[in-house]
DNA sequence: ACCTGAACACCGTTCAAGT
DNA sequence: ACCTGAACACCGTTCAAGT
């Protein structure tokens, strides 16, 4: 097989494992190296500096990103005698996450941070985003009447209940319920 | 004066602004000491370590954050002439940030980040919030029948929004209507 | 109580050298 | 093309020593 692959994966795997624990200040290129079993110089050939590294390891993190999120809602996509409203209640239920150790949770919020600081992260992000609302506004664009909106309200409303949800009046059932009621009311 | 006072505030100043323009990976213990004009050692002494530094400086960025808030607030308070949506509009706007390049959110990224990892910081963070979304509860209770409602979707909305807007299929202006129309369907 | 400088292990990066 | 180790300046932290 491909010798410069399988050690580039591997090195995007640790990497990877590395950000999630530990985040972006506990990654180190020397940490990376060993883990990987390979040296500093190695590691440094492969990605000439730790931004390169990051800006793949960003990348991979997003493909894994969107290849869980369409399975995710490819598992709850309405069957002939699944109801519309039941189905945005699962996709609804799916995107305001219950738990804050969520496993992509960490990740998001190192690069939301990074981005700020690297054109490179800031438009992969970007271009996930775009992606994202791309699909979501297609997979209900068959059901509702403004998918537009829809996905306007949903995508940064999670983004934004995994880091104030614990701080709100109102329990995360009780906002189910509010979103359900508001996108429902758009079909009218 | 009380010099201790005075030196702690000028190192807090100074680390505030190392963490908005170069992020928490550019915060070094060796920058705030020189900028502040004063050894290593000594800001050492004032704060025992990096992490130390980090929660005060967080602390103290959240009481300029919750002064601003406050005063952004009572700016757009509704005089008797002011009617109800005119008012809520103003708050809207507010809210939904126009520039990604916000005085504060550069440094709420940052925070959201080392929060995952840093217990104090959550707390810090939390609190934060839980007192902004009580402000706003309060502000609003007079206008609307469902400030609870009101909060609870607009606190996490801006959040994402400074994160994920420049992505979405609306523009800023058709959010801020959709979201003043979902306000106003709660008053009834 | 407040301040100092030397020393430690660790970090990212550079570079000349190997196969 | 792929890999190595030494050396560099920088980092946070520790510590014995000053006033």
């Amino acid at each position: 097989m491909n010798k410069r692959k399988d050690i580039v994966k591997v090195i995007i795997e640790q990497t990877s494992l590395i950000l999630k624990d530990e985040g972006s200040s506990g990654l180190t290129m020397r940490k990376v190296a060993t883990n990987s079993g390979i040296t500093l110089s190695n590691l440094q050939y492969h990605f000439a500096d730790r931004t390169k590294l990051l800006q793949a390891t960003v990348e991979h993190f997003f493909q894994v990103c969107e290849e869980t999120i369409l399975e995710e809602l490819k598992a709850i996509e309405p069957k002939d005698q699944d109801s519309t409203d039941r189905f945005l209640k699962k996709l609804v239920g799916l995107l305001i996450i219950e738990d804050i150790d969520h496993y992509f949770n960490g990740i998001f919020r190192e690069i939301w941070a990074l981005s700020l600081r690297n054109k490179e992260l800031e438009d992969s992000l970007l271009h996930f985003y775009k992606n994202f609302a791309n699909w979501l506004t297609r997979l209900i664009a068959g059901f509702t009447k403004h998918p537009d909106k829809i996905t306007s309200l949903l995508i940064p409303y999670a983004d934004g209940y995994s880091i104030t949800g614990r701080a709100l009046p109102l329990s995360r059932k009780e906002i189910i319920n509010m979103l359900l009621k508001i996108i429902i009311e758009f079909k009218n």
